[in-house]
DNA sequence: AAAAATCGGTTGCTATAGCAACCAAAGGAG
DNA sequence: CTCCTTTGGTTGCTATAGCAACCGATTTTT
């Protein structure tokens, strides 16, 4: 009996699967486990990924280095996420990014790219998988769109705006998911310089913010 | 009889189907044709999406504008490619893009939402599409991921290394796809400024342009 | 063909952000 | 508890890039 059953039962991938539904899966798809150490690497630059990955323990995080070797996090998944799935569903192209474990973790890998072999496609099982994974690829889509909107802004005040009103949370205190130094990574820019521009910001009594918890004290802050 | 077929043929979103498939999916679509003329808006910010379109003639593009209301292009699509597909999977979520005729013509919208309708998921030409999709969906996630990697790099001269080396090209000489406001917009920089360090690049004796042809003159741009 | 619009290079000015270095506070390890 | 590492604010300097404005060339419109 798999005892993380009921981690992978709440996540969208295995929606309107039951557990007998999603064994038979794991069993498609190749599944098997493996424990990564803290800072090993699961995935490296070039290499052609087969298999995504779910995190069953631990946390792990997707990153990249610019041309002067700086790394900078793309994103960080937890209990119960799943990476690397758009590589899995095309493995001839090598991967342009690096994934990493964050702490000790677990991680369960499935074979995606079983998912087009002409058994799967007249499978209702694996059709079902497909169809949920096409709406996680749908949606990892939509984020990254935003992230590039983000991006492609000028300045680092119009960039700190767009990943505030991007949040859309209903609270106005905010615990970034970054330290300062992963922050102005996501942000793609220079830590002292993101530091200059919250103080600048705070200052100007738009924010508030002690290490990761921002709170935002201008409501006009996420009209634009 | 449908006469724009032998281009959905050559998809790969039809990939392994038939015409007699191809025009059973459409009708399971939902899919239907609507011509638009020149700068006409085809989907518009905060629009929720259920179609995705499928360039039958003409050419659209994806576009962004930023906080200051400047239009930036993200892609743009000609005949016999696909648009709006992440949007039309998770219709739940606002369009924070919009999509414009850039000169007459001719879309055919299929409601792949469809897809995630149990009748959908136990038929295997729907199968076979959502499939193919999902590769569709990764590889621009792919894609999107190389943007990315270019947005954050700081400096003007080091996008456009990366987005050189990404062009992947076997020619040394590279026709680029926008015009120098375009290309800037791409970059996320100011064009003067990419103007300079063109004209830099130039005058060290990297590369060589006129217009949107550009020629790469070093070998070394392509090794980091 | 003339007029208008677009396009792209240029330049001066300036704000911004990168970079390096320093330091104090906090957190973790032993 | 002490030491060491990490974190984050600060600052001076400077290179870079944004911005605006201009202009000549090319293209499009009428």
């Amino acid at each position: 009996m798999i005892h993380y059953l009921s981690i992978l039962r709440k996540m969208p991938l295995f929606k309107s699967l039951d557990d007998d539904n999603i064994l038979h899966i794991i069993g498609c798809l190749d599944g098997y486990t493996k424990i990564y150490e803290k800072n090993q690497i699961i995935y490296n630059y070039f290499d052609h990924i087969t298999s995504a990955g779910i995190v069953v323990k631990g946390e792990i995080s997707v990153v990249m280095h610019n041309s002067y070797g700086n790394e900078y996090a793309l994103r960080k998944f937890t209990q119960g996420t799943l990476f690397g799935e758009a590589y899995a569903c095309i493995p001839s192209e090598p991967s342009a990014i690096q994934i990493i474990a964050q702490k000790q973790s677990t991680v369960l890998f499935l074979k995606f790219s079983n998912l087009f072999l002409p058994r799967a496609v007249s499978c209702p099982h694996a059709s079902k998988i497909t169809a949920n994974l096409l709406q996680e690829s749908a949606k990892s889509n939509i984020f990254q769109n935003k992230k590039i909107q983000l991006l492609t802004e000028k300045h680092i005040r119009d960039k700190l705006l767009i990943y505030l009103c991007d949040l859309n949370s209903s609270d106005l205190t905010i615990t970034l998911p970054f330290n300062r130094e992963g922050f102005a990574n996501y942000l793609g820019v220079e830590r002292s310089a993101l530091s200059r521009e919250l103080c600048k910001m705070k200052k100007e009594g738009l924010i508030d913010f002690h290490k990761n918890h921002l709170t935002i004290l201008s409501d006009s802050l996420l009209i634009n």
